[in-house]
Parts: structure tokens; sequence; C-alpha cells
DNA sequence: CATGAATGAGGGTTCATTCAT
DNA sequence: GATGAATGAACCCTCATTCAT
């Protein structure tokens, strides 16, 4: 578990992130925003590479709640799929920080220690999308010509960049609004073509 | 222009950036690949901020001679298309370093000087993506109940995460074979469905 | 408030500035002298401007410092005059590197950052001058034909050429007696003509 | 002798000084302003000890000729040492660089080798000065109860105090009328007191 | 003969971390 | 148990100078 401490340390030091970049994330600035001691930050995490685990951690979490969200509603797996993108997009409109969520791999950039931790991740993260898009092949919402894995992954790239985009120009704009968009045309894409037994049994 | 040390410090820039973020590009690590003194780098970009410049400048260059190659055959957009994802990855699988044409973004994190010139890059390849996908359209060969703006923005970051996972893994894997089975399954979502018009006269 | 340690540096920088000059005062001296290591000063003065900026508060304290003592003996304005370089020549006599008292300009020479905070000190100086030299014309001490303000800039420069002079010769002659006999004569030139009470009772 | 691209070197280096203090003058900031590559400099003073070497010779030949200008006049002690003071206020006036003339001390701080230079061109200055201040005296021209030695003095860093203040305010005031004002001043302390003469026939 | 390239020494500064107190 | 002080390593960068070309 984690003490409150540590959360505190972890949301901040996301916080961080989210403005500096990496380089941001110091025990300096840390401490700053704290008005602690530098040293005080080791007694919550023997070290920084410690601080970055939390955050995976953390941000595991996140995701894992926004998974647990859409599934709770009991609705069909498309809307669960949307349930999640837009639940993503209002976590990180309420805050920007939580954007890390997506992006495990730009934390662990260059510290071979967090490789590991980084990929369990995004592949936790990919088996989810991969499971709600089985899901919703079954129930014959999803094209079936594209396989379930596939499907994740153009659903992530295109909320990934679109995130980036997002934070690039200055998170101006309105981010929920723009992943309903893209919501919009992925569903289009996502829906198997109009079946024919329809066109042939109306005549 | 670029003189030929200033293109070889690029390339080199390039490949600690590939190999250890981008904290692994400092004077230090290039003076122990290049067996010169740190100070000797002055002598060809005047400081690290110009570094950063000519890589962009550089990425620029690969990334134009990508399209500009695919133009050049003459090909049915779709195909375009095709060749331009395929040489993206011809490339990166020559030069590892060169992934870093399609995130432009990392080069610029934190550093305020160089968004506009990040901006510009990624706005440019989107442009050519998207003209792309508009003569696709006007081909019928591509769907076009989504805009073509959406079309790029998931190619896009299909090909943007595809190249991050196979980073992940430690390039192990083949990548001109994965995203060549990437493009496989965007041109099954791509490709506009039967035309009606047939089944109905048919009738 | 100062710290010791900070009371420490300032000390030991005016002592290397003395000795070789403003480009004698770097991290790299200091941290000879103290025998602690160069970042170790980060944490007393949080830059270099910084310690330029308590050398100069705290050549401010000694200045005034000598001014307070000779004000306090309640003598005539002419005698606090003396005692005032006569101070400064004890001063300095005793501590070479405090001559940077009557020298702020050339601590901030070339700092822009600076340059209020060398005008206001020399101005101080300048109006402590000149009110004892008002003082002593009230008291019919100093000629009257001149203003006050340029007494104080006569003194003064003269001072400062002395000592000037004095450590440009290695400082090997008697700083004191040489402050002496400028006193000396500067008396003889403040001083008011002949009364003409002479030339009347003459009659 | 010097060549003319030594002599403008030696102006160059100057300006330099002025503009940015001693730690302005870099080969880098000669190079840029002559546009000419740096080792070329080498061609022409062997190193920046010469260079300063130079400078200080420069610098003795304007003052030589401020002297030799006022000398030439044929008028009185005390008007040929209030044109030596003009002339400077005149050649400052049009090149602020040449306050450098009256502060040879700041180009030879801390550099051990050009202290010899330094003491020789500031006693040669001192006894120009007292030459001038003696023959006053001779005249009748300057009180006589304090050496001319000490006349030099004060003149002297009367002047230096002024042309420093000068700087400090930014050049922006009109010199040649601060001078000239000191002078009047000056002028009167110089003064001896009215002739005895006066009490002596009154009788 | 002028220059491009390079260098050793040194500049100020930041970082993660340790340790006595 | 939190902090002030310190540190080694590394950061980007500038300087005077040299030397092959």
């Amino acid at each position: 578990m984690r003490t409150q401490r540590q959360t505190q340390i972890i949301e901040e030091s996301l916080a961080l992130i989210a403005e500096h970049g990496m380089e941001g994330l110091t025990y300096r600035n840390l401490s700053e925003r704290f008005g602690i001691s530098m040293p005080a930050f080791y007694r919550h995490f023997p070290s920084k590479a410690d601080v970055l685990l939390g955050i995976m951690e953390y941000l595991d979490e996140v995701s894992l709640g926004v998974f647990l969200t859409a599934q709770e509603t009991g609705v069909n797996a498309l809307d669960r799929l949307r349930l999640v993108l837009m639940g993503y997009a209002q976590q990180f409109s309420k805050n920007t920080a939580l954007t890390a969520v997506l992006f495990p791999d730009l934390i662990g950039e260059g510290r071979r220690e967090l490789q590991d931790c980084v990929l369990r991740h995004m592949d936790e993260n990919r088996v989810r999308l991969t499971d709600l898009l089985t899901d919703g092949m079954a129930a014959g919402l999803v094209r079936t010509d594209v396989s379930p894995e596939r499907w994740a992954f153009v659903v992530m790239g295109s909320l990934r960049l679109e995130v980036t985009q997002w934070r690039l120009n200055g998170k101006k704009t309105d981010l929920v609004g723009r992943v309903a968009f893209l919501w919009n045309d992925l569903a289009k894409i996502l829906k198997p073509p109009e079946p024919q037994r329809d066109r042939l049994t109306s005549h």
C-alpha cells in the first residue's frame, strides 16, 4: 500500500512531469512544492527510481479505474469502449498530469530498470482494450475481418496521438469534445458493414 | 547548408537519443563517440539548442524524402500511402535512430524554444498524409464517410504506436514485416464498402 | 540576516578580489580556501550574483560603521571627517580586502544587474561625506566658496587614488601614515582663509 | 612602431573594454568586430598579454599628446593644467573608450606581468602633472603650502572620480561641461590666498 | 598567409544522494 | 525523525591558444 504522503508525492511528481517534462521531476522542484527539505523525500521513497515505480503503479490504478467504471455500467462492449475513451478524456481534462496514463513509455525512457514495468503496464492496457473488442466482435458490433489486437492498436494509437496533439497545442481546446469526435469516427470504422441479410429480406 | 561534420553530429545525436533517450544527448557522450573534446562541438553548433534544431531539420528532410520517393512512383494514392509506411519502416530498420522522424514531439519536450519547430514539423507530415488520403478518396479508394484528416490521424497514430512497441521490445522483431501487416489491416479499414449500386441494380 | 557561513564566504571573496582582482573570485578558488566542494556554496548563495550582492551589503555595513564610529565621538565636523579617513585607513591596514569599500564600482563592473546597487552604495557614501562637509561649513571650519558636494568629491577622489597607489605598490608602505599626511594637506585646503579680523584689528 | 592593423586592434580592444569591462576583451569579440578569424590576431600580437601591453603604450601616447598640446600653447602653468583637463574631457567625449587613459590600473588588474608597465604609466602621468604644478607654484599661481605632488594627486583623484561617476551614470551627461565645473572649483582651491601685499600696503 | 578544427583548463550550475546532528 | 551541509558526477559553455592545411 501507499501512505498518504507517498500518494501526494506521486501526484505532485506527475504534475511536474506534465508541466516541464521528465527533466522537471527533480527533488529540488518537489521540495519547493511541498515546502519540505530534499532529504525528507528519502523517508517516503528510498530513491528516485522508486518514485518512478510508484508513479507507474499509480497510473496503472487510474487506468484500471477507468476500465472498471465502464465495465460496471453493464452496457454493450462498444459502448463500454466509448466510455473508456470518454473516461480517459474526462480524467485528463480534470487533471492534465494524468495523460501520463497513456504514455508510460515516456516515463521509463532511458531507465533500463523501469523497462519491465513499462511493458507490463502497456500490455495490461492493451489486453483490456483487446478484450473489449473481442467482446464487441462476439456481439456483432465490430468488424471481424480485422483482429481485435489490431483494433486495440488502432484505437489506442489514435487516442495517444489525439492527446499528444492536445498537449502540444497548449491544452487550450476541449479534450472531451475532441475525443467525442474521435470516437464518432472510430465507431464508424469499427462497425461491421450492413448485413447482407437485411437487404435481401427487405424484398 | 550543412557541413559534413554537422551531419555527422546530427546523426550521432540521433543515435544517442535512440539509445538512451533525450537525456543521453550530452556533449560528453558525443565527444566520446567522436573521440574529440567537448568544446570542439561548439565550432559546429553554437549551442546545444542548435544541435536540436539541426536534428529537426534533418528529420524533416528524411520524412520529405520518404514521401517524395513514394510520389515519384506514380502509382495510385493508396499504393503511395503504402509506400510511405513501408518506406518509413525500411528507413527505421536500416537506422533505428531515424524513428525520431515520427516523434519530433519527444525531441522538443520541455524546450519551449523548439515548440514552434516541432509543431511545424508535425503539421507538415500531417498535411502530406492528409493530401494522400484526399487523393485516395477522390479516386474512390478510400471511404469518404470519415474525413481525410481523421484518416491521417488514425494512420499516423497506428504507425507511431507500432514503432513505439517495436522499440520497447528491443527492436528484435522485423519492423518491415510488422508494418506490412499493419498496412494490410489499415487497407481493409480504409477501403470503401462494396458499392451498393451493383447489388441493387442486379435485382 | 547573514549566516556565519555566508559571512565567511563574503570575507573570503573579498580577500580573493583583493589578491587577484574580480577574475579571482571563482567558485574554484573559494572551494580551495574553504576546503569544501564547489556545489557546497550553492547552499549558502543561490548564485554568484548573490555572492556579489552579499559583498555589496557587507561593504555598506563596513562603511556605515566607519562613519558611525566617527559620529559617536561628538567632536567637530572637521575632526569627524579626519576620523572617517583614518578609520578607513585603519580598517584597510588590518584587512586589505576591505579597500573594496571605496571601490564598489569595480565589483559591479560589467554586471548590469549590480549597477543599481553600486550606484546606491556610492551615493550613500557621497551623501555621508557631503553632510559632514556641510556641517563643517556651518561651523566655519570649511571654505564656503566651494560647494560641499565638490569637497566630498575631492576628498573621496584623493582617498581613492591614495589607496589605489598603495595597492599598486604592493601595500608595503604604511597606509595609516599616508592617509594621515593626506589629511594634513586636505585640512589645509579645506580650511577657510585667515579670518578678516586679523586685518581689521591690524589697523 | 605599430602597424596599422595593430592600432586598429588596440582601438577596438579599448572599445570592448569600455562597453563590457575587461571581461569583454576576448578574441571572440574582437574577431566578430573585425570579421577576421581568431587565430589571425596572433599574427599581429603573439598573445593577449601583448595586446594589453600595446594598449598601455597607446594610452601613454594619448596622454602624452594631451600634455604636449597644452604645452604648445605657451600659456601659463595654470592655464596649461586647465587645458590638460579639458583636453582629456574632450578626448573622452569623442571616444569613450579613451577614459582608460586615466585608469591603467584597471587594465593591469590581476595580471602580474603588466604591473610594472602600469606603475610606469601612472608615474609618468603623475610627473607630468607635478611638473605643471611646480611651474604654477614658481609663477605664484598655486598655493605653496601644499606640495606639488599632493596637488597632482588631488587633481588626478578628482578627475578620475568625475569620470568614474560619468561612466556609472551611463555617460548621458556632458563630460566637458562637468570637467569645466570641476576645474572651476579646483582653480579656486589651487589659487594662493589674497596676496599679502594688500595688507602690507594698507599700513 | 589566413583559416577551420581542435584542445586543456576552467567557468557557473544542477542533480541525486548521504550523513551528522 | 526532519534538516542543513556537503559531495561527486555531470551539465552546458567560454577562453586563450595551437596547428595542420
